[in-house]
DNA sequence: AAGAATTTGGTAGTAACTACCATATGACTG
DNA sequence: CAGTCATATGGTAGTTACTACCAAATTCTT
């Protein structure tokens, strides 16, 4: 690696991180761009060249999280087994955002209080179960292939979202492994379970 | 009603219909808040007072379409039946919609071309579906309530959003019945059907 | 060491949104 | 009907996210 690229990396982990501190500290909509900027010794300019926009800097690592799994899902062979291999990218995308939990606490909590950021983390997951959905349309055959596809990714994102929330939720993480693998299970058996209530 | 409240409405609908045009002529992009004002002659700061955003005027439509519909559900008696009353509340959301195709064609094509709408537009689903997982809390009863109560509130948000997605997709609706039918019978029956791929 | 490519910081500008105030308009009471 | 109160309106000034652009600095290549 090239010293221009060690220098890019080194730059755009000190803005995310400056950038983190002060919202933690003073809240998303109390802190501005400037601020980050000259909290992190750089220029407005050269911030917005790293994040295009303030949402950014918040919800990059869960994108990446949730990204970086789809990448490895969809280089898995064609002839795959389905359900195994939409468990394991459950199980990547949870082990990843597993690596900095106190950073997902926080964007959970910033997106709680602030609209914008909630909407574009929304987006995030909108985007992704969008995706989602293409691969798997390309993977399956047979009848309404489209809408099975797109109703096991949604499924799929939903048994993340509810492990993800319930994790962040409970201080304590030790249910999550054992949640992880209830909803795996209904993933697999296909069923939710909808009882008549009374 | 007053003289005051017809009014208001006049001009509520007044802004957003010249909002709407000016839309899909320019662009949400192009368009800017003071053209709107100016096209419905009235000042930007009485325009901000009726919608606190510019996304808000392309996607009150949406939200009230969903809302309204959560209103009802929430109104029907502890003791409904699940399936039946999540039924109903899918065909009341797309019978709403149903009322002004032409706008949600254009809130999907808008919300297509431009991220802050939809992100918007994905925030509004994520808030509605949220609701629905409170509401179906309260009203089962047994182990991991929450989390039957999420996934059950996702699935039907996920049918919601293919059926909407493929009518917008498909000019002519004849299908929209059909694909809904099938969908309530996947919702009832419980199955998400994922075969092994070959 | 010189030149090419890229990164940086600064300037100027646009547009969404907020806070605030004076004015105008519909609603209500004697 | 006149007067008063409540509310809706329009305008002004200001903040801030974001864009386009340019000159200087820094890194890479030969």
């Amino acid at each position: 690696m090239g010293l221009r690229e060690l220098k890019r990396e080194r730059t755009r982990r000190l803005i995310s991180d400056k950038a983190f501190e002060l919202f933690t500290d003073h809240g998303f909509g109390r802190t501005t761009v400037e601020q980050i900027a000259a909290a992190a010794e750089v220029g407005p300019s050269t911030l917005y060249r790293y994040f295009p926009t303030k949402e950014t800097l918040v919800l990059e690592f869960v994108e990446d999280s949730l990204f970086g799994a789809l990448d490895w899902f969809r280089a898995q062979p064609a002839d795959a087994d389905l359900p195994d291999a939409l468990q394991a990218l459950i199980e990547r995308v949870l082990d990843e955002m597993d690596s900095n939990p106190d950073r997902v606490r926080t964007v959970y909590d910033l997106a709680g209080q602030t609209p914008s950021l909630s909407a574009h983390l929304a987006d995030v997951i909108w985007r992704w179960r969008n995706e989602l959905t293409i691969e798997l349309t390309a993977r399956l055959a047979g009848d309404s292939v489209e809408f099975t596809a797109a109703l096991a990714a949604g499924t799929t994102m939903n048994i993340i979202e509810i492990v993800v929330q319930t994790w962040v939720d409970n201080p304590d993480g030790t249910q999550v492994k054992q949640l992880a693998q209830e909803a795996m299970g209904l993933l697999r058996g296909g069923g939710i379970p909808l009882p008549t209530s009374q």
